[in-house]
DNA sequence: AATTTGTCGTTAAATTTTTGACACATTGAC
DNA sequence: GTCAATGTGTCAAAAATTTAACGACAAATT
């Protein structure tokens, strides 16, 4: 295994994609880190640092051709598999992820909506029905589940966790406003805290003033 | 103005709010930096280096007193006020926001949701009537708005910013795929990137394998 | 063909962030 | 009241991250 990659360069690797999308978009052919460095406010120094911990993408004199590059931070991101998504908890949040179809043009495809609330039981959400947690076991046996989505209130959190871990799932995307505690080393866990954005944002108001 | 206070720090407070918030309601009165960071998996070190950035809220021999922490943590993340939030964009994420009841424990209020599809005027989402964006002027003048919640589409957000700028609004909770252009250095951005989210598991997905 | 310009990949320096160490204030046992 | 144990605040060291510098080479120009 080559050396690891720092978190710090992986939560920067989804922006890049972002701009070479647009840049795509534009039909822009190719782009060198200077020019780049200036619409995305950051150093030039950085972007080469960073593509580099993956491999040389650019050319010296030429740059960096924008399809090509955008192509192999997709692959760097996992962009090239296409990934299916239970979303456990079909409340409104649950619903409007399910509803969320940018999401679909990067490859996660939303297969699944589960709930034990059995007044939701049958609820179609964009062609996806929503089935109560106990069925949960046979339908991972039918169908290839790559992530996991947890949207239920905090105290329910942990031990659906540990079912869809259980069940095999190894990726973990929790909106619940807890730390999971997930023992197995070999499932990933990423956080979507909205209260703590909130925070964040309401201390820089403060600062602010 | 004292020294500036990293972000790296900020992003770590509403985690010890939280931390702090399930000491007292598990009924615990005091803890030592040592205690909280066994709880936590951060070192003990950084938790009292992170404190004393804003006060010595602890004591030797005692540790910290987990109301009066608690509480200074809140003052330090603008809890102590109340925060009113109006969402534009009344699409399936952004009634999921306002039906969201969590936030209001932390004085996050909204009380307006705006949209520019004449379909849902007129809708009700948890008492809280669904206006067209070009009331909203109005509405800010007999209403005091701290934060704007953006939810609609990337294309539209970066007008939708200007306007909620010019209308006296100091604060963006942004949720469009895109970094906005605000040029007013008074207003602050948090941003919520949904796909940048699910990238960054993709990518320790890949890794993991 | 020779020269200049542009720009990467990489090494080095600067800066920031995190961790470790310890003096000393407070607590609690006896 | 004495004294070992506890545990903060702070300073210093270590680690990580970011920025700058530069050699090398491609492309463009003369």
């Amino acid at each position: 295994m080559g050396k690891e990659i720092s978190q710090a360069v992986i939560r920067r690797m989804p922006r890049y994609y972002r701009y070479l999308g647009e840049l795509l978009d534009e039909g822009v052919e190719r782009i060198s880190s200077n020019e780049l460095s200036s619409r995305m406010q950051v150093t030039a120094s950085q972007i080469r640092q960073d593509l580099n911990n993956f491999g040389g993408f650019g050319q010296q004199g030429y740059g960096y051709n924008v399809q090509y590059l955008y192509e192999e931070i997709g692959k760097i991101l996992g962009l090239n598999e296409k990934h299916n998504i239970i979303v456990i908890g079909a409340g409104n949040l649950g619903q409007a992820l399910a509803n969320y179809v940018k999401f679909e043009k990067l490859g996660f495809v939303i297969i699944g909506l589960f709930d034990v609330n059995p007044a939701l039981k049958g609820t179609i959400v964009r062609g996806i029905e929503v089935r109560m947690l106990d069925e949960l076991a046979d339908f991972v046996k039918n169908h290839k589940v790559d992530i996991a989505t947890l949207t239920m209130p905090k105290e329910a959190a942990d031990s659906v966790a540990d079912l869809v871990v259980s069940l095999g799932i190894h990726a973990i995307w929790n909106f619940a406003h807890v730390d999971l505690q997930v023992l197995d080393k070999n499932v990933v866990v990423e956080n979507v805290h909205l209260s703590d954005s909130l925070m964040q944002l309401s201390y820089n108001i403060v600062k602010s003033k």
